[in-house]
DNA sequence: GTGAAAGCGCTAACAC
DNA sequence: GTGTTAGCGCTTTCAC
C-alpha cells in the first residue's frame, strides 16, 4: 500500500499487539515496558520475552494515551506572540527562547509554541490538556484576564514585570527595570549630560517593563536634580522615523535613552543618516545588552538584564509548580548591569559631574 | 482547597458534566460542541441549551482525548538540535524558525520543538503520537537512519540539501548551494581574484549543504581556469581561531569564501585583530545573507538564500503530506542571489577580469 | 432527534 | 506473578 509520499508507513504497534504476540496480558506488557518501579512484579523471563517482542514489533509508547491517562504531558507551552517574526524584533527574544528551552530540555520536558491567544477565552488555548504549564512572554495585563487565568487547571508564570495591579500570588520573573534605568541615567549624568530624551516604542509603551523603565528614568533624573519636561519622553516607531524631525527642533537634550536595543540601534542609524555624530553630538543608551550591541556602529552602550538566566528561572519555577513544589518567591527580580560601549560620551561643552 | 501557587484551580469540565447538567446524553453534547457538520442532528433548542450550559461550566475540549480518538493532533514537530543555543548560531536559524512558524500558525497547526533525537531510535521520539508530521533541520545523513524514518507512521520533510545517497521519494527543501557558491566565485573572479580560500566549519563540514557549497566552489574555480590546491580548502572553528596562523603563512590567496555568515563574521573580526584590512588586503564573502551582514564591519558581501520562503514551503509541503496531498516535487531547490556589500573588492595589484 | 455502546492506547487498583 | 477491570475524555456508528 503506497502512501502519499511513497513510503510504506507502518502505524507503530500497541501494547495489545505485543501482548497477543507474546501470549501475555496487556497489563504485563505495560508494567514491563513503561512500568514505574513498584508495581512491576513480573518474572525475569517473561519480562525479557516481552522486551524481545516489543523490539521485534518496533514498539513506541503512544504518549497521547499515556498523557490522557495520567493527566501529565511533560510539555510546557510558551505563549510567544512574536513567533513568526522573531527576526524582526530585538535579539532579546532569541536569548529568552534559548533560556527557556535549555532548562526545559534538561528536565526532559518538551516545548510547545503557542501563537496568539484569544484574550476573551485564554483558557481555551491553554487549558486544553496538552500542556502541564505555561510561560507567558507578555501576559494580558488586564486584571480580569489574569483572574480568569488563575482559575486555569494548569500553573503558569509570567516572564516580564508585573503590571500595576498584579495579583501577589502569581509568579513574575523580571529584571530590575527601574534600577537598570537608573544605571543608565547615572552613567549619562556622570558624563556631564543634564537633559536626556527617553524613547518608548509604539505599541509597547504601556507594557509593565516599559513603564517601569520610564519610572526609573524619571526617578533617577529627579534624584540628580534634573527637571524632566513633557517633551523629554516620546513614543517613536521601531524604526525611529521620528528622529530627524526631533533632531531639527530639539531642545538641549544631549543624550537619548531608548527603552530597548532594537529601537536604540534604529536611532543610531537615523543619527548617522542625519549626520549627527554619536557620541560626539549625541549619546545613546539602550536597554538589553546583547551581542547585537557589539555590532552596531558605534557599539551600543546598554543596560544588561540576565535574560537567559531569567528565562531559565521561569522554566525552573514553572516545573516546580507543575511538580507540586511551591515557588520560593512570587515576584522574582533580577539585577541589571550596564555595559558601557562606544555610543556614550561627554556632551559637547559639558563636563563630568562631580560624582562620576 | 489551596493549590501550590495559591490559585484555586478548577479542572475544566468534561462532556459528561455538561451532559449531566443539561440532562442530555454525552453524544448529544459532543455533536453540538465539537460536531463535524453532517452528524449534527440535534434540535435547535437542545443545541442552544447545551451551548448555554457549556459556557456556564466553562467547557474547554480536551485536545488530548480528541487527538487520541481521531489520531490527528494538528501539531507539527520541528527537530532543531540547536535549540537552546540559537543565539550562538547564524541568524539563519531565526529566519528559518519564523518561516516555519508563520506558515504553521496560518493553517492553525501548532509547533512542537524537539530537542536532540536518538539516532538509533529516531522513531521513538517522532512516532509517539504527538505530532502529525515532522520537519528536520538537520536529518541524520546515514541511509540506514533515513530508511528507518521512512517507515514512520507520520510524514516528514527535510529542510536542507539531500545527502549523496538520499532516497528520491523523500522531500528535501534546499537552496541551490552550488549555484550560490558559483555566484560568489564569479563575483570574486570578476574583481580580479585568482586564488581563494574556502572555509568550512568544524562539525559542519560534512553536512550536505556544506559539501554542496564546496562542490560549487571547486567547479566554479575550474570553470574559470583556476587551479585549486589542497591548502585552499580548510576547516576552521566557528570563531576562526585559525585565521592568524593562516594569515602568517598564507600563499597568494586574496579572498576568502566562508561557508556561512557566522564564520565569515568571525573572520572579519580576526582580520581586524590581525590588522588585515578588508577589502583592501583581503576580500571576504559569506553564505546566508541576513540583516546581520549589514552590521558587520565592513558590511559582509554574502550569498542570499530565501530561507524564510524555504521554511514556509517546508511547512506547506508537510501539511500537504499530512492532509493526504502528494507533493508536486520531492527535491525542491530554491535559487540564490548575491548581496554585494563592502567586504569584497579588487585584490591589491589585481585588475578586474575581462568578463566582469 | 436522541442515546447506548464501542473503542482510541494506556495505567493501576485489585483479585486470583 | 499474572490477568481482569475500570476508566482518562472524546467521536461515531447504529439502533430506537
Amino acid at each position: 500500500m503506497s502512501q502519499p509520499n511513497g513510503n510504506s508507513r507502518k502505524t507503530s504497534s500497541t501494547l495489545r499487539q505485543i501482548a497477543d504476540e507474546a501470549g501475555v496480558s496487556i497489563s504485563a506488557v505495560s508494567k514491563v515496558l513503561n512500568g514505574r518501579g513498584k508495581s512491576v512484579r513480573v518474572s525475569p523471563s517473561t519480562a525479557q520475552h516481552i522486551r524481545d517482542v516489543a523490539i521485534k514489533l518496533n514498539y513506541v509508547p503512544n504518549v497521547l494515551a499515556q498523557s490522557l491517562r495520567m493527566s501529565r504531558t511533560k510539555t510546557v507551552g510558551l505563549v510567544f506572540e512574536n513567533f513568526g517574526s522573531i527576526s524582526d524584533g530585538p535579539e532579546y527574544y532569541v536569548h529568552l527562547l534559548d533560556g527557556v528551552a535549555s532548562e526545559l530540555f534538561k528536565r526532559h520536558y518538551r516545548l510547545m509554541i503557542l501563537p496568539e491567544i484569544d484574550r476573551q477565552h485564554p483558557l481555551a488555548s491553554v487549558g486544553d490538556g496538552r500542556m502541564d504549564g505555561v510561560i507567558w512572554c507578555k501576559m494580558p495585563p488586564e486584571r480580569a484576564t489574569i483572574d480568569r487565568l488563575r482559575s486555569s487547571p494548569i500553573p503558569f508564570v509570567a516572564l516580564h514585570a508585573p503590571p500595576p495591579e498584579a495579583p501577589t500570588d502569581t509568579v513574575f520573573i523580571s529584571c530590575d527595570n527601574a534600577g537598570g534605568a537608573r544605571l543608565a541615567v547615572d552613567h549619562l549624568v556622570g558624563l556631564g549630560h543634564r537633559r536626556m530624551l527617553f524613547v518608548l516604542e509604539r505599541h509597547e509603551e504601556t507594557t509593565p517593563d516599559a513603564q517601569a523603565r520610564l519610572g526609573g528614568f524619571l526617578e533617577a533624573c529627579t534624584s540628580h536634580g534634573i527637571d524632566v519636561q513633557d517633551e523629554d519622553v516620546v513614543t517613536w516607531s521601531r524604526e525611529a522615523d521620528e528622529f530627524a524631525h526631533w533632531h531639527r527642533k530639539r531642545g538641549d537634550q544631549t543624550a537619548i535613552f531608548a527603552w530597548n536595543e532594537r529601537i536604540a540601534s534604529s536611532i543610531l542609524r537615523r543619527a548617522a543618516e542625519a549626520k549627527v555624530s554619536v557620541p560626539n553630538d549625541l549619546s545613546v543608551v539602550g536597554f538589553d545588552s546583547t551581542p547585537y550591541c557589539e555590532l552596531t556602529s558605534p557599539r551600543l552602550t546598554a543596560v544588561r538584564q540576565p535574560i537567559r538566566l531569567m528565562a531559565g528561572q521561569a522554566a525552573h519555577t514553572l516545573l516546580d509548580l507543575i511538580e507540586g513544589r511551591p515557588p520560593s518567591q512570587y515576584d522574582q527580580v533580577f539585577a541589571c548591569t550596564l555595559d558601557v560601549r562606544d555610543s556614550t560620551g561627554r556632551p559637547r561643552g559639558g563636563r563630568p559631574s562631580p560624582q562620576s
